[in-house]
DNA sequence: CTATAATGTGAAAGCGCTTTCTGAAAACGC
DNA sequence: GCGTTTTCAGAAAGCGCTTTCACATTATAG
């Protein structure tokens, strides 16, 4: 209990329990059978003297740095929370510290090399958000065998990085088909999220499929911007019902831009499911929340963080990975659509 | 260009540039003048290389990580991404990398001390989020000198780091106040969050203070469960309905309780704010989407998170930091406690 | 001009681990 | 029993940086 006894090291541990530090590492790592009796006085050693190995030191001489980056464009609100749970769980599981960035500008071409700390040496691999990397830097990152996975996007074509994309124009088709076959609906809205997002357009590409399906000509002006947000779905069903263009249901691209959907038309007097109906994608936290529920499809998304880990774990030790994992989605049928309220089963969370 | 050199090293640097490795360490941290001739030369050599520092390297000589390691009980779906934004942002602008770990059962004093991996020498300092570390653990840390900061709790006596903490109390008092002043209300319940939780402890006080200021008798059977989300909150409102308690307004707790509140009192027929007034706690994303609007209480907690690092920083560099840091909260009126529509003055967020 | 102080750079000593290489001792085979 | 294999543990060489320390230079002073 002295004042500034520097912090104990390997050494320290050896010398206490009468052994050489080679030893003490192996107990630490297990990679090398060592006498129980011996293993136990390491073992005891390191409580007592309350040793830590140096994260740092064990990274330069095993040139394994057990640590997994996550590049992201921005927080978002919405289903940021879920798809970090499954990727800290998952990359925990398998061993993995979690390095995040967070951040537009970074990893860019523009900044110097020196700065780019995340990838290489100093991480095992990359998880890759849409949109949050330079083309040429990630073709770059594969030119040199670094182990990366792409989130929400497909590879450029000379890239063969795995993926991990949902299944968008399926679960949007089915739900686009619930509002024409069940409701009756002709005149279906549908927002799109940011420009050159993949989701977005997989949705889109879902929508106009099932008007195709059911003989509805695609209306351009029902074609409107939603940007995945509250704020920008809203004001663009406040501009469609200031310009009174007809419609009787909005698919409003994700449930952030459903919720501002609903919130447009509550405020302007709009009933929903009666005047209009209202569907979303995701299945957020609060979907099912909303007045009324919402139905909307839902997307795995703790699930696709646990993947993209698996993936990357997977390149990272030389295995083969899949090249494309596409996460299955499902329809939830809610209220906003026009449909009844479910019977709520006890006990469970629907 | 060949197939399988081993990376460059601040050596290959060295070497190409025609000086010692000491000068190009010397321009990377930019710690001694060097020749501004030389010093382009080796930045050149850097961007010709593609070299990157290790970091590892640089941690083990320096002596400092450069990393801040972020403990969280788990990842929950609120104000959770305002926070890890907040923090992010911060730490990035005081040149630290982010270190997650999301887990319950880490930093125990059960868990093996060689896989304690996060504190001591391998970070400059932990963001500890309330109720993710043991007491035992806090207080080692702080015997050490550590650098820690604590996240909306209140620290034990005997340890005095830095703690950020929200204005619950008053926040929660003018809410209530506002109720009873404003909208007449005398059955107004609360919803507690998670047991032990500071923040619940403090909006609850508020409660109860603003109760007293008025007059009105604290009801016991109007003090039930929320958990701070929604499926509780939801389920203790159905059963205060079935139950015919009678209660005309409800401080749900945070927004996460009232949106479960908003969506049982919706299923039970009863009109908000018609019949029964509802307030939050947090402002969180999505309140102002809800139907009604929620009346809440705007918590900072994206300064929270600046503010968090902002003081970890200080307590890094040896800076005197600030023992508690009280951030402001502030009632936000919507229209769930039965007040009119705000005019939505253009282009604002409100 | 010579003595003195800056100034810029290199040599080299670590930082605290992992891991190869080697050797001693114990176990095994015939 | 002696040679051979196996098991366990130590010595020592790095991993790629930062940082003293010392040393040339060059600038400044007297």
């Amino acid at each position: 209990m002295s004042t500034t006894h520097r912090s104990p090291t390997i050494a320290d541990v050896a010398q206490r329990a009468g052994v050489s530090i080679a030893t003490v590492s192996r107990v630490l790592n297990g990679t090398t059978p060592v006498v129980p009796e011996t293993a136990d006085r390491i073992r005891g050693a390191i409580e007592e003297l309350h040793y830590v190995p140096r994260t740092a030191a064990r990274v330069l001489a095993s040139r394994r740095t057990d640590t997994i980056g996550l590049l992201l464009p921005e927080i978002g609100e919405a289903f940021f929370a879920a798809l970090l749970r499954g990727i800290e769980a998952e990359a925990r599981a398998a061993g993995f510290d979690l390095l995040i960035h967070a951040t537009t500008h970074v990893l860019h071409a523009s900044v110097p090399a020196a700065r780019r700390t995340l990838a290489e040496h100093n991480t095992d691999g990359l998880v890759v958000f849409t949109q949050s990397i330079r083309e040429e830097e990630l073709i770059r990152l594969h030119q040199i065998n670094f182990p990366v996975v792409l989130l929400f996007e497909t590879p450029p074509r000379s890239v063969d990085i795995p993926a991990i994309l949902l299944e968008n124009r399926t679960g949007a088709q089915r739900l686009v088909e619930h509002l024409i076959d069940v409701h009756g609906c002709r005149r279906i809205g549908f927002l799109q999220g940011p420009k050159g997002n993949e989701d977005s357009e997989g949705r889109q590409a879902g929508y106009k499929r099932a008007l195709k399906a059911r003989g509805i000509a695609a209306d351009p002006e029902l074609i409107g911007y939603g940007g995945f947000n509250e704020e920008e779905a809203s004001a663009t069903i406040q501009e469609w019902l200031a310009r009174s263009i007809p419609f009787d249901a909005v698919f409003a691209g994700d449930d952030d831009a459903a919720t501002g959907v609903l919130a447009a038309l509550h405020r302007a007097g709009v009933r929903v499911p009666q005047d209009v109906r209202v569907v979303g994608f995701d299945d957020s936290a609060v979907s099912r929340f909303l007045s009324p529920p919402l139905t909307t499809v839902r997307a795995p998304i703790e699930a696709v963080g646990r993947e993209a880990i698996r993936q990357l774990v997977r390149v990272i030790r030389g295995e083969p990975a899949e090249p494309l994992s596409l996460m299955p989605t499902e329809l939830v049928i809610r209220e906003s659509c026009g449909c009844q309220p479910q019977p709520a089963a006890p006990g469970s969370k629907a």
